[in-house]
DNA sequence: TCCTCTAATGCACGTTTATGCGGCTTCATA
DNA sequence: TATGAAGCCGCATAAACGTGCATTAGAGGA
């Protein structure tokens, strides 16, 4: 490999830091045939200019701090980073796929892979901003007022933009789960919302951590016959499950 | 090889940055049998003209460090900050404010008082995630597909959402200041888009840091004649300052 | 034709920058 | 707490930079 210039190592560190999420300096310095020191004089500008944290032996991707949802994030992100792992797993790559607002759904945005392709419609701009960080997805805003609450647009303007649009899948996040599976919200406006974006998908998804089965929210949204496939946690009520299975719908349980 | 008249040279420096990504200063002298410093010159001029940017030991295309918006809001944060505070001290409370995709108005969003009472308006969804903090502000998404570069939504469906609304004031970031005080960006999509939201409102805001006027993006937005006021930092350069204070243009700079 | 003027180039100079190395300190971990 | 690895500081050096000046080539006018 021919000699780089500055801007371009640093550039190649930053590139590296965003696909592996980590560097080390040793190996840097081997690979680029410089000093480890000139690589420690890389890592404190970029850490100057804010990308990139120095640790002992290297350095890491920035903490992320948004703000927003994330604070809803913050409850049990273990969980559902695996829950998002999971349904990532059943996405077929490059469709088209409504991305709800909610906690959960913030969960999948971050978790999907660098090169999954993925053309992505979403009413949060917490999932909307960090879906831009993904080099191979394209993301289509819905307009319009944003509920504070919910952290999305709902509004009849938002309707009206998913209205020309006709997802392949549909990612909800519950509120709560009924004792018949059924798919609940707290706000009126979100669930009225939620059912209409369902109702224009081909398919929809329920993605939701095992505690949602012990929440009771007032506004119905789907009834388990209405959704194609329900991904949860282990930890969830089993005769629940078996109820919705009943009504045809495929269940994804974490691995772990 | 026959030698070369000087704009034929630097056509083949623009052509070789383009294919090559690069260009060292020692190759292309040797290559074209001229000393280093005529191509440094040329590197020199072709830089001026927003055609390059030089670097320790050659050149590389402009705009070479764009990056996403999240990774630009990490840039001289503190100057931002300060840009901020500046620029809301002149925001009427309680108006209908848009705002732009950029990182300097990402900063300013963040410093908002809590109880600053606002409408924003905003085509990135950065910008509204962290409006969603703000209990005082009431947000309006502006949809459409959203470009990754610029961080925020630009299509021809984020201009009618926007049509439809009047601004107050219309806070524009810049990506450089030209000579004569014209605003001016990297994206031609981008211009158009910021100077519909310009036209619409009815006062327009540029904030930008003193580090724009020294750089030099392809596209005009607005002269210095069609905005209001611009606030920028004590380091800018008097003299471009006057320029645009000539033209009736409100000069606000920061205070440390 | 000759002269002058200007722009482009190369060269010499001092200055700045990037890098690597040695010595010493700090850190992680067993 | 002991130990090897990583980090930091200062220095040395070579390469790249910028500037002023001399040289050259070409354009245009007398």
């Amino acid at each position: 490999m021919s000699e780089l210039l500055l801007p371009e190592r640093q550039a190649l560190i930053c590139q590296r830091l965003k696909s592996q999420g980590r560097v080390v300096s040793a190996e840097l310095a081997a690979e680029l045939s410089v000093s480890e020191d000139t690589i420690r004089r890389d890592l404190k500008e970029l850490a100057a200019a804010g990308l990139c944290e120095k640790v002992y032996g290297g350095a890491l991707p920035p903490a992320f701090h948004p703000g927003s949802l994330t604070e809803r994030s913050r409850v049990a992100p273990e969980n559902k980073a695996s829950l998002a792992r999971s349904a990532i797993s059943r996405i077929e790559p490059a469709t088209v796929v409504f991305l709800d607002a909610g906690s959960t759904n913030l969960a999948l945005a971050e978790a999907l892979p660098q090169d999954f392709a993925l053309t992505a419609v979403t009413n949060a701009p917490a999932i909307a901003s960090i879906l831009l960080e993904k080099p191979a997805v394209e993301t289509i805003l819905l307009g319009g007022i944003v509920d504070r609450a919910m952290g999305g647009a709902i509004s009849a303007k938002a309707r009206d933009d998913l209205a020309v649009i006709k997802p392949d899948l549909c990612i909800l996040g519950a509120c709560g789960i009924g004792t018949e599976g059924d798919v609940r919200a707290f706000g009126y406006e979100d669930a009225g919302f939620k059912r209409f974006a369902a109702s224009i998908s081909k398919k929809t998804m329920v993605v939701v951590t095992a505690a949602k089965f012990e929440i009771v929210a007032p506004y119905a949204v789907l009834p388990a016959s209405a959704y194609a496939c329900l991904v949860t946690e282990q930890a969830a009520d089993r005769n629940r499950l078996r109820l919705i299975a009943a009504e045809g719908c495929d269940i994804v349980l974490t691995r772990d």
